[in-house]
RNA sequence: GCCCCCGUAGCUCAGGGGAUAGAGCGGCGCCCUCCGGAGGCGUAGGCGCAGGUUCGAAUCCUGCCGGGGGCACCA
């Protein structure tokens, strides 16, 4: 019995005595179940009783006992309890529990999706870097942390269009044009400019292929810089991206938008709605009225079109293609314009709070030496993501940048992360996954067939440790959904870690699965086997949903 | 000045209103004739401060205090 089984019977106990006359209350479209911190508290435990208490208008504990009494009947559920102020703790009966890991074998890598964001069309607009130079740290988080969060919206059921934003339009691409051919002609770097080596690699690239670019007119040698600079730029990009298993299905130029006119039906959208105004010679719009703090210009005096219109243009466009949820994953240094985005959405006539949804990430520092590495994009010192894959692999940094929330400044230790002992979460997990491989592989080299799940005696699975087991591989569908709903990934990763990869080490410790030396083959190998298949299963699953690999040895 | 994020064990971090707040590292003490000890077990140790909401707050609200980041007719 799965914990959405289990309350569902709650739910439906609810329900019973709903209908008995015995609760005058309206019954929940969901009870959840929970497990509880102390295993004196069964397997499950639910507040519901809690929850009703007051609506009923009769005590906790007098609501517990009426659905105690009908969930003492429900077939697998071996033991009800009302404890404390009026909780119901729940305990499985064993076949009941050992049915988990049947499940898990019989959904294989489809265990673990689930449809609670089914028919939604997502956007996903992450990385989206300036195309000046190589993806820096910062670009990296948000590239492992986006895709993760990609794949589980898509395991939850939503289709999703990851997208890279590119800025190809401004003034920062316009410097780094500059600064490339002041390195090809050996002039001053403009002020502010691009320092970094890659640079002059770029510019001595676009030289080869128009030796005579250094002998146009400025104008026209910038022009030719820019228009070569930039698919240099991105094909690195976008193969470092790739490298790190990060693909994107749109890579949209900002360029474009001017070229399409789509900036200039996105100001006539916005008037068309009534947020638009001119002051001062240029034009404005009205966020003010959505909670901005003041309103923001959409084209400057002198008459070019500001950034900002080509947010709001290209935020149209994303809603003209369909998409009902508009995601952002933006660097901390962008949190002044959460509210900007959404005055957009208010002033084309959307409901910000459904389309729109930001996500601010913080810093991160890479630390080596015990030192925190200091970062310059303009000056060139920094830590690409080629950078980082180098020093650490794929697996370690996609892992390591996944498994903290966002919401906090994160530390990479680089020593730490190429560290092949448990004080690396990284390798904590794999190094289970790979035990659960070893103990399959052995059987099969020991001529142990792989056990029909039919036929195996779950009941079997009755050790504390093959519980815990069980138990956690039941939490992950739940998992899955929450971190997607919640645009949090790095839940996905400590569940992994404390959960599964942690009591795989115990199950391990404490349960002999194959026989040694002379023995022979015991009643519980079979099932036995069974759960590191399931565990194998859920930490394959679980590790694809971050981008990272498990491997059958290490 | 205004805005955003953070403050939980000695350190790095989890904990989307529930019972006795969890992991890893570091301390201390244990466990290898045995499927991979690249592990496991035990033990000590914590919610920045003050109010509020609630039957119940690390979690929600307000105010302080500390740390990080940000304010544009730049992108």
């Amino acid at each position: 019995m799965t914990p959405s089984e289990l309350g569902a019977a709650v739910r439906a106990a609810v329900v019973a005595a709903v209908d008995a006359g015995e609760l005058a209350v309206a019954p929940p479209a969901e009870v959840a179940v929970e497990r509880p911190r102390v295993k004196e508290h069964g397997d499950y435990a639910t507040s519901i009783a809690l929850q009703l208490a007051k609506p009923a208008g009769r005590p906790p504990r007098e609501v517990a006992e009426l659905l105690a009494a009908r969930l003492r009947e429900v077939d697998g559920i071996d033991a009800v309890e009302v404890a404390g102020p009026g909780f119901l703790n729940l305990r499985l009966a064993q076949a009941s529990l050992g049915a988990v890991a049947v499940q898990v074998l019989a959904a294989g890598e489809a265990y673990g999706t689930n449809d609670s964001a089914a028919g939604q069309r997502v956007n996903l607009e992450f990385v989206s870097a300036n195309p000046t130079g190589p993806i820096h740290i910062g670009g990296v988080r948000w590239a492992a942390v986006g895709d993760a969060l990609g794949r589980l919206l898509e395991a939850s059921g939503a289709e999703v269009a990851r997208e890279y934003y590119v800025n190809d339009a401004g003034n920062q691409f316009d410097l780094f044009a500059a600064s490339m051919l002041a390195r090809a002609t050996g002039r001053k770097l403009p002020e502010g400019g691009y320092q970094g080596d890659y640079v002059a690699d770029y510019a001595a690239r676009i030289v080869a292929e128009r030796p005579d670019v250094s002998e146009l007119p400025e104008e026209q040698a910038l022009a030719v810089f820019r228009e070569r600079g930039l698919p240099l730029v991105i094909d690195e990009i976008r193969a470092s991206l790739s490298s790190f298993g990060v693909e994107f299905e749109v890579w949209f130029s900002e360029q474009s938008l001017e070229l399409s006119g789509a900036r200039e039906q996105a100001l006539k959208t916005l008037r068309a709605q009534g947020h638009v105004y001119d002051q001062d010679g240029a034009v404005w719009l009205r966020t003010s009225d959505f909670g901005d703090d003041k309103d923001r210009v959409l084209v400057k005096s002198d008459g070019a079109s500001t950034y900002f219109l080509s947010d709001a243009a290209y935020y149209l466009d994303k809603r003209g293609r369909g998409f009902d949820h508009c995601l952002y994953m933006l660097g901390a240094d962008h949190h002044g314009y959460v509210g900007r985005l959404k005055a957009i959405a208010a002033c084309a006539g959307d409901d910000p709070a459904t389309t729109i949804d930001v996500r601010i990430g913080q810093l991160v520092n890479v630390v080596k030496d015990g030192q925190v590495l200091r970062q310059s994009k303009r000056l060139g010192q920094y830590t690409s993501l080629d950078d980082l894959v180098s020093l650490v692999g794929v697996d370690a940094a996609r892992y390591l940048l996944a498994r903290s929330s966002v919401d906090s400044t994160l530390d990479l230790d680089i020593e730490q992360a190429t560290r092949q002992s448990s004080d690396n979460p990284v390798f904590y997990v794999q190094y289970a996954a790979t035990r659960a491989a070893s103990v399959l592989r052995n059987a099969a080299d020991m001529g142990i067939a792989e056990p029909d799940p039919a036929s195996v005696d779950l009941s079997l699975l009755a050790h504390p440790r093959e519980n815990e087991l069980l138990l956690a591989l039941a939490e992950f569908p739940a998992v899955v959904a929450t971190a997607a709903e919640l645009r949090e990934p790095h839940r996905v990763a400590r569940y992994l870690e404390e959960k599964v990869a942690k009591s795989a080490q115990r199950f391990w410790d404490d349960c002999q699965v194959l026989p040694k030396g002379d023995e022979e083959v015991a009643p519980t190998t079979a099932p036995r086997l069974l759960l590191w298949r399931a565990t194998r299963t859920v930490l394959e699953n679980g590790l694809r949903l971050l981008g990272v690999n498990a491997p059958e040895r290490m």
